[in-house]
DNA sequence: CAATTACTGGAATATTGTTCTAGAATGGTA
DNA sequence: TACCATTCTAGAACAATATTCCAGTAATTG
């Protein structure tokens, strides 16, 4: 093993399926892509799905533990909303490359031969967000509504405005929009003013 | 031609597409599940993403038409906008499983053989609500903010919603869901009170 | 240094998307 | 009806590609 085999397979499947999508990337461009063997491949993964699963469950992890980190360390629910939206604003704009590649692994992944794998992983992540959400409402620190609709009112409109953050059309910087992104989701959680 | 063939492949190849997703379905299997010989499916469609896409921008057509003749009636622009919202939500409630398909087919169509297609369909959908929004934000009958975020606080808390209308876990009704989240897009995109 | 394990390479195989062509059903026209 | 053109169906043949397999090479351990 001269070099991080493992690595280098791992760079050249982010690159190829950041190109082409998971679906339509073969085997051999990421074997030409990596300068790995078909056999170093299999070694190391066991199948494309192996890689896709790889890539996007480290991907997430990293995103998601310094996301619990974040929002821990916040004191009052207003801080813990919008540190929630910078952090994951943040973290889409120094990792864009792998941020684009988890938003469309998802759904590629539920239905692959990883998709226990993925379940299990998502349930668990589901829960740590979850939690923090159902805490501020038990202390009335965010406005009482239907429960399923914090989540949909806290990542929604953020995910979605993701997708610019993406786009490297032009180095211009977003500083305007996160704050009043992060303003206007913690607006419409924000418990009545009293 | 004993029945309509196409439209069996397409029913066939919608619940395949679903139960598995776009990627993990074969053509042996739409062509088992509909009936149709592999000649017929490649005669009607020319490919599998040639079914993915017809399935897609079909099904997105119906939608569009609906929502743009819904929002041109509403008088206001809270109206508009509440509208909007609602007509989507409702749709996706009638047609849950059309909609789990658009939803997921999105991000493979973008990779396909069709990706081309797809993202004529896509700027000109987008032309059509863009034009909404900015008509409102003209005339000053929604908040002032920097541009890329209407459509974010628009459609994307209501989108991630969509989920748990599309899963049949129980026949609840999400009315209150679905009037609370009206509100909250409204809120967040209504000017400044006076 | 022997032996075990980890890794690499690529030919062989299996699966699956697509092409091809012969023929059947259908619709129009005299 | 008879004829023709077009549309549709069928499935074998082909091509592309994911995966298996095993022989061989480095690294590691005792």
């Amino acid at each position: 093993m001269r070099v991080n085999r493992k690595q280098e397979i791992l760079d050249a499947a982010l690159n190829c399926f950041n190109a082409s999508g998971i679906a339509a990337t073969s085997i051999e461009q990421i074997q030409k892509t990596s300068g790995a063997s078909i056999g170093s491949i299999y070694h190391h993964f066991g199948s494309k799905d192996g890689i896709a699963f790889t890539l996007y469950v480290d991907g997430l992890r990293g995103y998601h533990q310094e996301l619990m980190a974040g929002v821990a360390k916040a004191t009052t629910a207003e801080k813990k909303i919008k540190t929630f939206v910078t952090i994951f604003l943040d973290w889409v704009e120094t990792n864009p490359e792998l941020a684009s590649y988890i938003f469309s692994a998802r759904s590629y992944l539920i239905n692959s031969s990883k998709a226990n794998e993925i379940s299990e992983f998502h349930s668990a992540n589901g829960k740590d967000t979850a939690l923090i959400i159902s805490e501020l409402a038990e202390k009335k620190q965010i406005k009482k509504m239907p429960s399923r609709l914090y989540t949909s009112l806290l990542v929604g409109s953020v995910q979605h405005f993701a997708q610019f953050l993406i786009k490297p059309e032009s180095n211009q910087s977003f500083t305007k929009e996160k704050t009043v992104l992060a303003q206007a989701v913690w607006d419409s959680l924000a418990p009545e003013s009293v």
